[in-house]
DNA sequence: GTCAATAGTTTGTCCTGACATTAGGATGTT
DNA sequence: AACATCCTAATGTCAGGACAAACTATTGAC
């Protein structure tokens, strides 16, 4: 007890206040204040402390719960879960989540058209007879060394899109600057040996091991956007995440 | 409008109302009852045509939400996303998955010990010093044909484990009979190439492709129950999952 | 001393009500 | 006819209350 959270809640924010609710447990777990295992208030007295009603507190556990932060049990109360747990797989790019932990990535684009859009491909991102797409190939380094070979397709009546903006930022940069608001993805994470065409771009042996992942991502408005093919060096990449249990 | 969703509430079932909402929303949506791409009714028109409150409306679609089936949009309407992508990942163990999906997988239990945990395992588990677990490797079959080669370590203070109830039914189904409730676990997903002692194994050859994956669970005490590394073969199994943007 | 009934605490579910914010269409003006 | 403005409809946020269900720990009986 005598949790003393620390949290300040700023009722003329424009930030809803169950999200700073949220913002607020996260930090103080983050700096330690609040440790793995112990035991939060209950949430009725954490709600009056703060001045909020039980539901906007409910709302933000439920968050935290979703995201894998708490565990709740009724009859007993709320724990913050053992850490050493990693946050949950995010909608992000590539480009993103390199940027974020502070590696410079650099791209190349291999090749780039603008062609219409073959039956596998329309199908995929549900387009009619004789749409047009963009087909790009890119390839991703980090520090200088290949981390990743990328091949996508996106509809072309939201945003254009150029080699030039390709080179210099992720492709879901460009999307998002371009209106595109992503709602979720699908995805298929597999393996496969490298052929003959990627071993030479990765900077490896014919015959090494790569993950690969095959995408599609979905806008607000329920627009398949964007679909691709990408393979990894296992040796440099993997998919980390979180399930949790609902 | 005229959606006729055909949902039935039943106040006296122990079931959550706004889960036999969730539920019935998920079976118009498979049915092909509720197409993708359509819109539903308003939240509150809906609510009371099942005589419910909003918000138990509200939870209902925030789950559906969650879990990508439905998208929502302010000042717009709620609409059915365009299926073709699938269920998010669970936390269910191989075993479940598959049975689920119609086949007969069987298992051949090939190493089983009891044993104390070396300093590796002691730090996944958060185990102390002379603490033991079981460790065992297993082959999991479908129709004959290998498919995966896993290695578990299991704490042993929680339930008895023996090599012939490895060899009827999958860990998790163990773990469960066992009184544990599994909240979280936390898993890497990568890629290498079959060695000497895998290929044989995988009836594959040393140098082809393998999906691996390395996880821990955790149960609702916070303990850490269980971590493995798992093989699969690259050409049977890929990890399937949809990411949803909160 | 061991076991079962009981009381209290905490989360789970559900309700009614209110106002804010946003998107998009309708309206009116230029 | 083109444009800006207003209005409407829908979801987003928040409050306060009530009861149910589950787990813990205490209490009581044998």
């Amino acid at each position: 007890m005598a949790n003393q959270l620390n949290l300040r809640i700023d009722r003329s924010s424009p930030v809803p206040l169950y999200h700073q609710v949220v913002q607020g447990i996260e930090a103080a777990i983050h700096t330690g204040l609040l440790e793995p295992g112990s035991r939060l208030e209950n949430e009725i007295d954490l709600a009056a402390q703060l001045n909020l009603s039980r539901p906007t507190m409910r709302k933000a556990m439920d968050e935290l719960v979703r995201s894998g932060l708490l565990v709740r049990k009724r009859g007993v109360g709320t724990q913050v879960v053992s850490s050493q747990v990693r946050r949950p797989l995010e909608l992000s790019s590539l480009y993103d989540d390199l940027s974020n932990s502070g590696s410079k990535p650099t791209t190349d684009v291999l090749s780039f058209s603008h062609e219409e859009a073959d039956a596998s491909i329309r199908k995929a991102l549900q387009l009619p007879a004789g749409a047009k797409v963009y087909h790009f190939t890119r390839l991703r380094k980090v520090g200088g060394k290949p981390l990743a070979l990328m091949e996508n397709w996106v509809r072309d009546d939201i945003t254009t899109i150029d080699e030039a903006s390709l080179a210099s930022q992720g492709l879901y940069g460009i999307l998002r600057n371009g209106g595109v608001n992503f709602r979720l993805a699908s995805q298929r994470i597999g393996a496969m040996i490298a052929n003959d065409y990627q071993a030479p771009l990765l900077e490896t042996t014919a015959g090494s091991a790569l993950v690969t992942m095959e995408r599609t991502a979905v806008d607000d408005t329920g627009r398949m956007v964007e679909t691709g093919h990408h393979a990894y060096r296992a040796d440099s990449y993997s998919f980390e995440m979180t399930l949790v249990q609902r």
